[in-house]
DNA sequence: ATAATTACCTTACACCGTAAGGTAATCCTT
DNA sequence: AAGGATTACCTTACGGTGTAAGGTAATTAT
């Protein structure tokens, strides 16, 4: 009984013409996986068994997993929505950092090897200086730049990395607590949590964006006026 | 020639008396291998190493690695400092927040785990319900207090997570930039990183935290009287 | 002193990332 | 079309991981 599997692609001796490997492949593959099995549990063998070929093919079109994570990275940034251009100041940062939430929802488990290392690729340079280049243009000095970009960073980072954390597989403690327990022994957390679900979050989001936002919106008014 | 070691405890066969293993000197031991090493490569063989004993023998203590990871997150939770009890509203919680970072600021390999976790373990349920008792005090209904807890925790985790991320070992991408491309490839975000360094970090966090709390104070005031 | 219990160790297994080198498919040249 | 070169993929193997199963040594209870 050899196998057979009339779907998808396949390498090695089965039949099905051979689906050749890229970069891309891999890379999609990839996100699936993690969002799969967690990313604890991601591994180059599974991710081989997704793309039906063995684990060293991989190697072959990145030089390591770490090269692959990066990727990974770069991929996710790539799929952040472009600023209109017609957009005035304060709103751009907004739709950049709205964007930014969105592409880390949509994958909540690699969102946390995103977010526990550093932005250091060229592409994810690339855009962090178009981000801060929206606070500089409007005439803040570097320092105020930094200050801004960093603080927004810093709201918007956590907020996704929480979000993220309740969809995420794994990462939970190992001994959890029940409903009743909760109401008896956490009264607080348990009044609170009524407001902790998915379909608050974005109202919580929003509401701590905007005040970062209209703060900076009264700062960036006190500016010196920019020739137009 | 035998291995000998005037230091340290010794169990196994080396002669000085054997120093039994405990739940803490375990989790103070992990503490530092984690930092000495990064969370990735923090492993119970290594972690055996640091107490001279064998892998397994941890686990007489705790059940699974992830056990031993939830008692250190418990042990960094225990680290957060008491609020003085004349202390008044907004400020309470200023400390509350303060004390967090400081004490992820303390082991930033470590805090690259808490921060992917939900603290969902019955001890930091009890912190958490304590910060979210300090809104309801006040007269905050539930939803608001649930907003405004999470508001902040999502500015805190992400300034935290953001600056345990610049010391913690690992986590930087693959292909490291230099200066001089950064000068000329990523002009703002060499014209702000003069500002992301170490020493900026306090004044960059406190900033946004200013922001948020004068928000909630100005709510606070809003609020119908309590009874004293 | 002996039995029971606790504390710790040994061995082993399935899985991980990946180095080294082999084989098969493709392309390039004639 | 044939032969050679190059690329793409696979096989094997190594040292690492968490931890199940069961042994041994130390301590405590009787």
């Amino acid at each position: 009984m050899g196998r057979s599997s009339m779907s998808e692609a396949e390498n090695k001796t089965g039949k099905g013409a051979r689906v050749p490997l890229t970069p891309d492949r891999i890379v999609e593959a990839a996100f699936q996986v993690i969002e799969e099995v967690g990313l604890d549990e991601f591994s180059t063998r599974k991710l081989a068994l997704k793309l039906h070929c063995e684990a060293m093919s991989i190697y072959h079109h990145f030089p390591s997993k770490a090269h692959l994570m990066d990727a990974l990275v770069d991929s996710t940034l790539a799929d952040l929505p472009p600023v209109p251009d017609d957009l005035p100041f304060p709103e751009r940062v907004r739709v950049i950092f709205v964007g930014f939430r969105a592409v880390g929802l949509k994958r909540p488990s690699f969102f946390q090897f995103l977010s526990v290392h550093r932005l250091n690729t060229p592409f994810a340079l690339t855009v962090l200086d178009r981000i801060i280049a929206e606070f500089r243009i409007v005439g803040f000095d570097d320092r105020t730049a930094a200050h801004l970009f960093r603080m927004l960073g810093y709201y918007v980072m956590g907020a996704t990395l929480d979000e993220t954390n309740g969809y995420a597989k794994g990462g939970t403690s190992v001994q959890v607590i029940t409903e009743d327990d909760l109401r008896r022994d956490y009264p607080n957390v348990s009044a609170a949590g009524a407001y902790f679900s998915a379909e608050n979050w974005d109202a919580i989001f929003h509401r701590g964006l905007n005040i970062l936002l209209s703060e900076i919106e009264t700062l960036a008014r006190e500016l010196p006026a920019r020739k137009a």
